[in-house]
DNA sequence: ATGCGCAGTGTTACATGTAGACCGCATGAA
DNA sequence: TTCATGCGGTCTACATGTAACACTGCGCAT
């Protein structure tokens, strides 16, 4: 089993490069994303950063103003708790389906995941939220429906703009931790309902949790 | 209360255009979409056509195989019944979402949409499904969550790639449009849960009937 | 028949050219 | 001061040039 050559285009380093840049905040949101700019920066014509731009607003990454040149996407509260409402939803329906379809590899990461976040809990804020959606992650590409998988890792990917709003005291990432327990013990168990349920009370409680906090 | 002038941009008429003759069938799924032809065809240069048909990559009615060009997207049954799957937690989220927004004039559209459909019943199936596809879009829209209106549209669009594996048998048109009845009593009368619970069941029970179908 | 090389054709992917739209700023009139 | 107007720079949006690449069909060897 070969794994295809890597494509090697210049217009899928590009993404990849200002994805990275967007969601680690070295790009903060509001950035204008200038495209001769960006094509100098990166020592390649305008061509494929055109490109590469135009994806990540189809990614919700970044906004387009007609005529008026692109920017990096802000995510406010409202938009947050949007995306939450919505992975509500999306992510309980991927538990479910991954509740029937989890092989022993899958559940084994998760286990690494959670074993790792319950290390780090105490320590790293950044490494907890990276193990977070890692969690979230491998749940939702194991559901076996491609359209969910993608849907899915887009929302994932566009809740990371939304970092600064997020909660980090202790007590809420304990909570979170527990509460991804329970999910994993719901679907090593290969109680689908269960397991929707819980992914829904989950996410559901931290929307609940965040719109609290910016009261 | 003026609109804003029409944007005008090329690629925005190309890309509706696309999107219209594939919706249409009038490029059925599996067409090459060779930019240089298409091109040729608008009578425009290539950059607006190339940009156009990677929206509608984006938009998932097109899939790219790299360095081999795009092509129509085609949507089997595996991929019809994901969409199913996938849009009854979504509508049915939206459902429950617009129950509490819906206006007065959201209703009367919606109660349009529901006689016309029951007068073109027995008649033209095309209308019928076009109404279907409307009745639906209306909910989604009005649901107050852009994301959600986001990824709805998306998913009711790239649906109609399935057109050919739909169900046309008039008992069955007359059993959705029981349920788009129920749908709407539900929603008239603001009740959330309800809405919620009587979308998903309608999808639920469509998907069912279509693999069945197709067994 | 089957497999391989090898032009020939058309395309993708990237580079570059350029008209006109937009923004910021300065200048001048009210 | 406030607001209109004009200017210069930058960018977007579209057009076009071109190298490398992928498929085709043909001839030739096996």
């Amino acid at each position: 089993m070969l794994k295809p050559v890597s494509s090697t285009r210049v217009v899928d380093l590009v993404r990849d490069r200002l994805r990275t840049a967007i969601l680690s905040g070295d790009l903060a949101p509001g950035t204008r994303l200038s495209v001769p700019e960006l094509a100098r920066q990166l020592e390649v014509s305008r061509s494929p950063v055109r490109e590469a731009v135009l994806l990540l607003v189809g990614e919700g990454l970044a906004v387009e103003h007609t005529r008026r040149g692109v920017e990096v996407a802000r995510l406010d509260l409202t938009g947050l708790l949007e995306l939450y409402e919505l992975r509500a939803e999306l992510d309980a329906l991927a538990a479910r389906l991954a509740a029937e379809r989890m092989t022993a590899a899958d559940l084994a990461a998760l286990r690494g995941v959670l074993d790792a976040q319950g290390a780090a809990a105490l320590g790293d804020r950044r490494c907890f939220l990276d193990l977070d959606a890692r969690f979230h992650q491998i749940i939702v590409q194991t559901c076996a429906n491609s359209r969910v998988i993608r849907h899915g890792e887009q929302l994932l990917r566009e809740m990371r703009l939304g970092r600064r709003l997020l909660l980090n005291e202790t007590w809420h990432l304990k909570l979170s931790h527990e509460e991804h327990r329970v999910i994993e013990r719901a679907l090593r168990q290969r109680d689908g309902p269960a397991a929707e349920t819980a992914m829904r009370a989950h996410l559901t409680r931290v929307a609940g949790a965040v719109r609290q906090h910016h009261a």
